[in-house]
DNA sequence: GTATAATACGTTAACGCTAACGTTTGCGAT
DNA sequence: ATCGCAAACGTTAGCGTTAACGTATTATAC
């Protein structure tokens, strides 16, 4: 292992010379010196070692993901959309020249644990947190940036989109093409994160064009026999003509299920998806959906980070990107003559 | 923060036991003591110091996953068997104890700085590094392991599948549902890897059966306008009834260009896949496809890394794991009176 | 009772680097 | 000639931890 020691003896200087050039410090040391310095540390193969860097300065160039562990054997990244804004966010984040960690968290103590053992630049979370975020306001000092938080704390920086306003979209497509009976499909357990406020915006709008929808309509994400519940609502004099569901992959599973009882994509069933993975372009017929820019929310995301990470004291600040209508094949223009919109 | 010598205060011992305590070292230290000490150390919210600790031990309980950076814009983890095996890794990772970075490279100089400013404990290459690896095996002490590499260089340590049994056993199944013209479609340029040997495999029965592969009949990735050359196929007085992809993704695009120009799937052209992501057995219709157990192989990747990190000199292995026919609805059976098989 | 060994600690130095301060040199201003 | 000052270095100490060795105490053997 090459060391500044190693170097500076070459050089004929002090280690701490070198730790300067190696640093890009271009104030205490001088042009020729900096060159020479940095031509022998090239051939000798010098790479820095940030471990001691890290010991010694108190601050390392290393940002933790940390991604929510729910089941012992449920893989967060088998989700396209946790997985491409990872992907997303460890491209910014190496162009800031920092180095990125993966970090799967259950609870609280985990999560201290990975910030302080390595004593992190800073921290992204991937996911939701709520009940973590109070106790890490507390005793961290470490730039913290949330993704998707709708957390009541305050003075917390986040990074999310306007899911309430890509559920009010959703509903407005569904109501322009002559829908009239729609169903929602999603989790069962609303905890005031993002699908709650999809949920909410949907329901608005369709409120507001005095459409109620029943209690019946609201399909839980992991019912059993799917295809057959799709049918019965599907059935009737007053059948469901289009289905909101909370995200793209639910979707996906309204495809496999509606496909598997023989309800065909859009003619008997309309499907409005949330996220616009890139799935969702290829699906058949190709998935209308809320799209989201997930390049833009890590890349917004790391911005944030690095603000905090070079002023410390930055106000905490709240960010929503906005959505648009990805416009496609899954919802059906229904014949509605009697359509007041 | 807490170090050992405020806790070694505390209990009013030096802070060298209170080190081996933390280590677990049952050995030099009293079962009094060492409770006692423990019990502080919770107290006290006594988090290690990685860099520290790696400083003065020359070892880190650190992994680098390291993933093949192709393009500026080409997001390593939107592909989802790279981030499936990805989660799955980082779980047994963290199962072992140790933590995990991720490390998108381009060349050889970013490798060896991955691995070497943190001295990780060991690597996994995700993807292909085929010229690196000669310069690795030369200057490296660093236990590595590397997937799906068909490299080769001797005396590396390897876990892969049986890309070419595929691509025989999807072949096999194309002749047995009565299938007798047949295209292939996957990237341009064969690389001597995963997909090399699938087609290989692939094409050798076909062979054995008396049956050529037109190269007309070779669909490159990322043609233009491809499902018009769909059409074009599986048109004429000889058309191709089915088409084997080099991976779901693969198939998945098929399925998408398929629809656009108004080819049923299975009817109008049958199609299997390769590596059955999860996403496979939602599409309409199911995906046939080769399976292969991602789960598995982050898992044996995880074991040969730690073997390779606890016995330095275990010699190299290469791990070829099985794969198996996933027999859904994408590929028809033919009515084909003359079919010998 | 002495020798031997095991147990349970402590001491010292070092890992590679940097923060903080010190020193030398050169040069323009007075 | 002297002062001031900036530029270009060097010195020292310490970050938190561990490896390697040292030491005191107690137990065991004969």
């Amino acid at each position: 292992m090459v060391t500044l020691k190693d170097i500076a003896q070459r050089a004929g200087v002090s280690s701490m010379t070198v730790s300067r050039v190696m640093n890009g410090n271009t104030k205490d040391v001088s042009r020729k010196t900096s060159e020479r310095i940095r031509k022998i540390a090239d051939e000798m193969g010098y790479v820095p070692n940030s471990s001691a860097r890290s010991l010694a300065s108190h601050s390392s160039r290393l940002i933790a993901a940390l991604l929510q562990e729910y089941d012992e054997d449920r893989n967060p990244l088998e989700d396209s959309y946790t997985s491409c804004f990872l992907g997303e966010l460890a491209h910014q984040i190496k162009e800031e020249g920092y180095d990125l960690m993966l970090h799967y968290v259950k609870d609280y103590s985990e999560i201290t644990y990975s910030l302080k053992s390595w004593n992190v630049a800073g921290a992204v979370f991937i996911g939701m947190f709520d009940e973590s975020i109070r106790k890490l306001q507390e005793d961290n000092q470490i730039p913290l940036v949330f993704t998707d938080s709708y957390s009541t704390v305050r003075s917390i920086t986040n990074v999310g989109i306007d899911d309430y306003r890509g559920g009010e979209m959703a509903a407005e497509y569904f109501l322009k093409c002559g829908h009239r009976n729609l169903a929602f499909f999603g989790p069962e357990v609303l905890d005031n994160g993002v699908v709650t406020h999809r949920i909410r915006g949907f329901v608005s709008v369709l409120r507001e064009a005095g459409i109620s929808l029943p209690s019946e309509n609201f399909i839980n994400l992991g019912t059993e026999n799917l295809g057959e519940r799709l049918k019965g609502i599907c059935a009737g004099e007053n059948p469901v003509t289009g289905i909101f569901t909370t995200a793209d992959y639910c979707a996906y599973q309204i495809y496999s299920e509606a496909y598997r009882v023989g309800l065909r994509i859009p003619e008997d069933l309309s499907v409005a998806g949330f996220d616009d993975l890139s799935m969702s372009a290829l699906m058949t017929p190709p998935l209308t959906t809320i799209r989201q820019d997930i390049k833009k929310k890590a890349s917004v995301t790391c911005d944030l980070l690095m603000k905090n990470i070079r002023e410390p004291d930055s106000p905490a600040e709240n960010i929503v990107l906005g959505v648009e209508l990805a416009e496609r094949g899954s919802v059906r223009k229904v014949d509605n003559p009697f359509s007041i919109l």
